[in-house]
DNA sequence: CTCATTAACGTTTTT
DNA sequence: CGTTAATGAG
């Protein structure tokens, strides 16, 4: 606690060293408090700990109240780690009242209390990604298109991309120019009327709808802008539209508005993020201070050097260097292996030697990929070799089939007007309510004109079923009561009663087969994250306030670190993150980089290679297989593009040479072999044991035409192209030699049977 | 109406 | 390949 002058004092000589263990730029970044600062802090700069001790500076220096401070960050993880560091400062509970958090999670509240003015009720709903979609769906089922036609996936994407550059449904619907896209605006707007019915709102409308809401209420506004004297973004390169608007707004009044972000790092384009709002912070704020934090002190030279290598292939970037005082360090390694699994393989391997002979042990080691479909192998591979590991992301525990349908109770509970959430539950656990009797009640709803829940509750009025009509009535009970214990007890006690009640644990713990096993301990775990809550949040452990970080809540937060296992992930998770020995893994081309075809794509994807690269602080290996399974079949694959951009003098292959070595083997070779691209083929750079080898790899343009290769170059799964038909997929591959026949299913021309020797067929991928 | 088997589908990346 | 939506028997 901070009370008493020799507590003062003291706090005032820690804030005093820890200033002094700052840099000049850091420490310009730190005492900077009044007016617009940006401040450009590269990779490993020590970015946290400047916003950190900001944050203390403020609240001590400046003497501001943590309440008139509003931090905003990427993840809740980065959230909650700054406020205990802000607490290791100024200590246990200085940072009470503190706003820090994501950008939704802090609007998701701010919402709560001015709810009414948007015609939504403070107990609203918010659907996630996976509700949404479900939502649109049904929208575009109900307006009689199929779903071929028009593509839920492709129409949220449409709709989540414009209400994050803020435009209406009816904006698109104006700029529509065919049929699709007239309907995927005709869906935006149903969709919207939709949400509103339902009392819920969706991740975009958190961050759009306090825009609308400060539209209309200048006088809410207002109070916001006095309140929140302080105002820092982190990660600003990868905040979209919308949010730099509400950004803009708040910060009207005071402009101490401090962002931090670093536009080589921005890896979330695809999210509607806008890199122009990093790139224009300037035109916004004219007497912006700029504070660049160049100096990483994260990496060894080596890794440094090889990463900003790689990210100087870039175009648009900001002007920046990179430098670090610390040690040189082990070279780059590169592996290279027949296909995934022995990639993996080799993963394993090299973190077995490294425990022995580096003393590492398995929590300093992380693997990347750049899909999380990747980790299968990888796990395999480990767990094979007795390491621990721990993955991250995947199927997120809160998609669970049996955790959405608890959350859909809760839900409803507080929501009755969630349609969504009722239908997922009225017959969970099964009660007898089927499609036929749902219908039933739709359709009478519909002649009535009551919502759906209102007429299950009057379901004895309506020529039912009796058995129907009991089964109803007992849903209703069960509603009534958790909605009455949700009145005035914690969410814990509701999650447990609504347990108890519907007796779900013992229908699992009965059923006693390893999935009702795994489901039954997943709601235990359920249990256990509202009693942590409720524990933790003591001001407002309500439903209410848990649902709210239920459905903000990613796995990637409860990153505990804490067991000593080694961390898989996905670079998009790993940002922000460090690791004394990191593992790249599938640098191929066409999944790393995934798209390269389009230029600001891959501008993308080198930047995601960038910050992979840079999350390691003394030793990188980065890896390549030459086949790959997909959809369970196994596709050639080339190496990436991004390994021909590594500084060939700081990395070794296995074999111990240098990349620049080879480079120039193969340079001198390929004199001698025109027809010959891939020049991993027989240098000792490719791997020994290649008798195992599935098929060879593939290049972009070689031609199956010269004879003694083509039985084994070409391959059922291949995308081919022909210079009448077009591109097809290879089908079946009959025949051997000269005589090797192929099927081909040709996109306009249907399935062909080609003579291979005469097809003049070229391999696309 | 429920449970089982079968067909279709998909992979970026996440708040 | 693994998961989930759609279909059909009981």
């Amino acid at each position: 606690m901070i009370n008493g002058i020799l507590d003062t004092q003291k706090l005032l000589a820690k804030l005093e060293t820890l200033l002094k263990s700052l840099n000049t730029e850091q420490k310009k970044a730190v005492e900077t408090t009044k007016g617009p600062v940006m401040i450009i802090a590269g990779a490993g700069s020590g970015k946290t700990r400047v916003i950190t001790f900001r944050i203390a500076y403020i609240i001590n220096k400046e003497n501001c109240a943590p309440n008139q401070i509003l931090a905003l960050t990427f993840t809740n993880k980065a959230a909650n780690e700054m406020r205990s560091r802000v607490e290791e400062i100024l200590g246990t509970g200085s940072t009470r009242g503190l706003w820090i958090g994501t950008f939704h999670s802090n609007f998701a509240r701010l919402l709560r209390q001015h709810a009414d003015r948007l015609g939504f009720t403070s107990d609203y709903t918010i659907y996630d990604a996976d509700d949404s979609k479900n939502l649109i769906k049904q929208i575009i089922t109900e307006l009689g298109i199929a779903t071929d036609v028009l593509a839920p996936n492709a129409v949220q994407g449409k709709i989540s991309m414009a209400k994050n550059r803020l435009v209406t449904p009816e904006q698109m619907s104006q700029n529509a120019s065919d049929f699709i896209s007239e309907k995927t605006a005709e869906v935006f707007y149903k969709y919207n009327e939709r949400l509103q019915k339902n009392n819920a709102l969706d991740f975009d409308d958190l961050l759009i709808k306090p825009i609308k809401l400060f539209n209309e209420h200048p006088e809410i506004l207002a109070h916001y802008q006095e309140r929140f004297q302080y105002i820092m973004i982190d990660e600003y390169q990868d905040t979209n539209r919308a949010q730099y608007i509400v950004a803009k707004m708040l910060a009207g009044q005071h402009r101490n508005i401090c962002v931090v972000g670093d536009d080589a790092q921005s890896i979330y384009s695809w999210r509607g993020a806008d890199i122009a709002n990093i790139l224009g912070f300037q035109n916004d704020y004219k007497e912006a201070t700029i504070c660049r934090l160049e100096e990483n002190y994260r990496c060894t030279k080596t890794i440094l050097k090889v990463a900003n290598t790689v990210i100087s292939n870039n175009k648009e970037q900001l002007e920046k260097t990179l430098y670090t005082s610390n040690e040189t360090g082990e070279p780059v390694t590169l592996f290279e292996a027949t296909d995934e699994r022995r990639e993996a393989e080799k993963v394993a391997m090299a973190i077995r030697e490294r425990k022995l002979s580096s003393g590492n042990q398995n929590s300093d080691f992380a693997i990347f990929y750049r899909t999380n479909a990747q980790s299968r192998a990888l796990e395999d591979a480990l767990r094979f070799n007795g390491i621990a590991y721990r993955v991250f992301g995947g199927v997120s525990f809160y998609k669970r089939k049996e955790i959405k349908d608890i959350v859909a109770y809760l839900r409803f509970i507080l929501n009755s007007r969630d349609e969504e959430s009722l239908l997922r539950i009225i017959n969970f656990p099964a009660r007898g309510v089927g499609e036929t009797s749902l219908k039933r009640l739709k359709d009478i709803a519909i002649e009535e004109g009551f919502s759906l829940y209102e007429a299950i509750c009057r379901a004895t009025h309506y020529d039912l079923q009796n058995r129907l009509i009991s089964a109803l009535n007992d849903f209703r009970m069960l509603i009534e009561d958790l909605r009455e214990i949700a009145q005035q007890h914690t969410a814990y006690e509701v999650v447990a009663e609504l347990l108890r009640k519907t007796r779900l644990l013992e229908i699992l713990k009965n059923e006693n087969t390893a999935e009702a096993n795994a489901r039954y301990d997943n709601l235990q775990e359920f249990l256990n994250f509202a009693r942590q809550f409720c524990d933790k949040s003591a001001e407002d452990p309500s439903l209410n306030a848990f649902l709210q970080s239920a459905s903000l809540a990613t796995d990637q937060d409860n990153a505990d670190a804490n067991g000593n296992q080694v961390t898989l992930m996905t670079i998009h998770a790993a940002k922000g993150l460090e690791f004394p020995v990191v593992f790249v893994t599938g640098l191929e081309e066409r999944l790393f980089p995934l798209n390269p075809d389009e230029p600001r794509e891959l501008e993308e994807e080198r930047r995601l290679f960038y910050v992979a690269l840079t999350r390691a602080e003394k030793k990188l290996y980065v890896s390549f297989a030459k086949s790959r399974y997909k959809f369970g079949q196994s596709f050639p694959a080339k190496r990436s593009r991004f390994i021909e951009e590594l500084d060939g003098g700081s990395v070794v292959t296995e074999g111990g040479k240098l990349l620049d070595e080879i480079r120039l083997q193969d340079a001198e070779k390929s004199r001698y072999h025109y027809d010959d691209s891939e020049y991993t083929s027989r240098s000792n750079f490719s791997d020994r044991a290649q008798s195992r080898r599935v098929a060879p790899a593939a290049s972009r343009q070689t031609s199956l035409t010269s004879s003694s290769a083509k039985k084994s170059a070409i391959a059922v799964g291949m995308k081919v192209q022909h210079k009448i038909f077009g591109t097809g997929k290879v089908m079946a591959v009959q025949g051997s030699g000269d005589d090797t026949k192929i099927k081909v299913f040709f996109r306009g021309a249907g399935e062909k049977t080609l003579v291979l020797k005469y097809a003049n067929l070229t391999v696309v991928e």
